[in-house]
DNA sequence: CGGACTATTGAAGCGTCTCAAAGCTGGTGG
DNA sequence: CCACCAGCTTTGAGACGCTTCAATAGTCCG
C-alpha cells in the first residue's frame, strides 16, 4: 500500500485513478519536506524553482506586494496543493507565496518526478489537472472582485475555504479558517476595517464566531446562500 | 520549412526553442479551420472538447454570464492563444468562450497532439507554458481589480492589450484594440458609463482615440506611465 | 429609412475608503 | 509569574469613487 503520508501524492493519487495499478511507482520519489514558520516566505518573488514544492499541513498564500505597501493575495493553498505544478517552468515567478499558517513543505526535485512521469504518464496529466484546479479558484476570484460587493465577495471566499478545507482535511461543523481577518480583506480586496465590519453583520446573524487570529464558520449553509445571491451560474 | 500559417503552431514553436530540428513535426498535425462569426460562442458552457482549440485571426473572449444579466470577461485571447491548452481535461468548462470580432479558429484533434507530443516531448512542456501566460494574465487581473481605481485598472488593460497585440500582430503605431468599450468594461468590472467616462479623460490627455467598435491606442508610453502609479512590483 | 447597437452626458445615492483611536489577546522577557 | 508590547480586532465619522437611472446622440446595417 504504501501510504503515503504526504498530502501532495495522496492528491496525485487521488486524479489519477481510483485504483490504479501503477500508483506504487509513487511510493518511489524522493520526498523531503521542511517547516517554515508562519509569515515566512516558502517561494520568494522572483526565485525559480527545481523542485516541485507543496503543502503538507498549514496554509500558504499566493501574493504580491504593491509599491504603496498594499498587498494583493491571489488563493490560498491548502494541504495538497503544489506551489508550482509545471515542473518545465524556468521563467522566474511573478508572485510570491508565504506561509499564513505554519507550514510543513513537502519538496520533490524535478529529477525524481521526471523519472515517475516517464513509469507513469498519468501524473502528467494529474499535475494539469491541479493547475486547472488552481486557475478555477481564481476565475471565481475575479467573477466575484469584478462583479459582487464586499459582503457577497466575504461569502464567497468563505464558502470557497470551507469546501476546499473539507476535503484537505475531515473538518467537523464548527470548520476552523485559521487566517486573519486583514489577509482575508486582502484576498477579497476590502479593507481590513470593511472586512471586520461584514464579519461582525455574520456574527450577528449566527454564521460566524471570532477568536483571535481565526474564524469559525458555524453555519455554511447561510454561508452559501448569501454567496449565490449573485453568484454565477456554472 | 512547413511555413505553419497557423498562428497557433507559430506560437507553439516559438515556445519549444529558438530552433529545434524536430520542430518540423509541427507540420504533420491535422489541422482544420472555421469561421465564428462576432458575438458567437466557440466554446459554451458546460462542454467539453476533444480538439485543442486556438484563435487563428480576431479576439476572443472567456466569460461568465451571472443571473442578474452581468457578464464578467476573463481575459481576452488573441491569435496564437489555445483555448484549452490541458489535452487531459474531461470536466465540463465552468465558463464559456466568445468571439468577440470575426474569428477564424483552429482546431486539432486530441490524437493528432497525443501523437505529436509522442514525437516531440517538448510540446507538452510548450502548452504548459502557454498555460502559465494566461495564469498571469489573469494574476494581474486579479491585482488590479483587487487593489486599484478604474482608472488604473483601465490603463493595465489596455497597456496589456497593446503589449500583446503588438507581438501576435506587427501593429504600427495607433495600436487598434477592436473592442467595444461596454466589453472592456466588462473586462475590468466598471460599468460601460463609468469606463466611458475614463475613456473621454484619456482623449482629453491624448492617449486614445475612438471610433464606433473600436479604441486607438496613440500613445502608449503614457499608458504605462498611468498603470504603473499603483501597479505591483514585478 | 428604420431599427439596433454603441457612445455620451447629467444628477442623485450609496458602498467603501480613509483617518483616527481605542480595546483585546497572546506571547515574551524580566 | 507578572508586565508589557506587538499584532489583531473593533468602532465612529467624513469624503469620494462608482453605480444607477434617465435620456440623447451618433453610426452602421438591412
Amino acid at each position: 500500500m504504501s501510504t503515503p503520508s504526504s498530502a501532495f501524492l495522496k492528491q496525485l493519487r487521488k486524479m489519477i485513478h481510483p485504483s490504479d495499478p501503477r500508483i506504487g511507482a509513487l511510493g518511489d520519489v524522493v520526498l523531503s519536506t521542511s517547516l517554515i514558520a508562519r509569515g515566512r516566505d516558502i517561494v520568494p518573488l522572483g526565485s525559480t524553482e527545481r523542485r516541485v514544492l507543496a503543502i503538507g499541513e498549514g496554509i500558504a498564500m499566493r501574493y504580491r506586494l504593491l509599491p504603496d505597501g498594499g498587498r494583493q493575495i491571489f488563493m490560498f493553498l491548502l494541504p495538497g496543493d503544489a506551489c508550482n505544478p509545471n515542473l518545465f517552468n524556468a521563467t522566474p515567478m511573478d508572485h510570491a507565496i508565504a506561509a499564513v499558517t505554519p507550514v510543513r513543505l513537502e519538496q520533490i526535485p524535478h529529477d525524481s518526478m521526471l523519472v515517475l512521469l516517464k513509469k507513469v504518464p498519468e501524473v502528467n496529466q494529474a499535475l494539469w489537472s491541479m493547475a486547472d484546479q488552481q486557475t478555477a479558484v481564481m476565475r471565481d476570484r475575479i467573477m466575484g472582485l469584478g462583479r459582487c460587493d464586499a459582503r457577497i465577495r466575504v461569502a464567497l471566499l468563505l464558502w470557497e475555504l470551507v469546501m476546499r478545507l473539507r476535503v484537505s482535511e475531515a473538518q467537523v461543523m464548527p470548520v476552523v479558517i485559521p487566517i486573519t481577518q486583514a489577509l482575508l480583506a486582502d484576498a477579497v480586496g476590502v479593507t481590513h476595517i470593511h472586512f471586520n465590519r461584514i464579519v461582525s453583520e455574520f456574527c450577528r446573524l449566527g454564521i460566524l464566531a471570532t477568536q483571535r487570529g481565526r474564524l469559525f464558520v458555524t453555519n455554511p449553509r447561510s454561508l452559501q446562500v448569501i454567496a449565490s445571491e449573485i453568484t454565477c451560474a456554472a
